[in-house]
DNA sequence: ATTATATGCAACCATATGGTTGCATGTAAA
DNA sequence: TTTACATGCAACCATATGGTTGCATATAAT
């Protein structure tokens, strides 16, 4: 199962879904109706939204009897720091900053 | 203006926003039209893509003329590091991690 | 003054998204 | 073997999103 950055992102702009994170790295491991004790809306909105998590592989899940358990998963984080964020750390230092210069120059 | 955590994840889940924001980073300081050359769409469709990025703070813009420059700024994805990515590499040694040993024992 | 250029605004449209409800399925407990 | 519990699946719905087209406005060039 091939992730693509596009699924990391699109799994992170929705507010819950950012919530359910927050509260799996303060614990994981937890099953859906464990997890959905945390967010006001039901069962299965819940789920879908794991679902997304899943398939942007920011949570794996393990299924023993009739619970699925879920653990966040650090890696794709780590691929999107390495992909954008780390590269627009060079940017300190370019136009913007020049221009930024050029403004106070004048004012 | 105070932009929102979730205005820069929304803002970044577009794949067309990205590939402006890598455009920008090749070399800002370009106009509407210049980096309508770069997205097969019309040119008020990347207008609004890049208004998207002003408001989360993405990019900022200056109006000379009858043009307007657009300078990305990598501020929010800064603060995105410090609220989102930095603390999950914390979980490098929990329960996800266990669950793997735990597994690996039994196969 | 007229024309061309760069952008903004607004209405509209198809599809995606985030939620609901109802029912089905599989597993544990009595 | 019933009954209860944890989750999955599917249809449906309202709103958000990403695109279009047409027109308006402001500035630069002739």
């Amino acid at each position: 199962m091939r992730v693509m950055s596009q699924d990391v992102f699109k799994a992170l702009a929705d507010e819950s879904r950012r919530h359910l994170l927050d509260k799996l790295r303060e614990r994981d491991g937890r099953s859906l109706n464990e997890l959905c004790v945390e967010l006001d809306m039901s069962r299965q909105a819940v789920s879908k939204h794991l679902a997304i998590l899943e398939a942007a592989n920011l949570v794996v899940t393990l299924a023993r009897g009739r619970t699925k358990y879920h653990y966040l998963n650090p890696i794709p984080l780590q691929d999107i720091i390495d992909r954008w964020i780390a590269p627009y750390r060079q940017h300190q230092t370019t136009a913007l900053m020049a221009l930024k210069r050029e403004l106070e120059k004048k004012t």
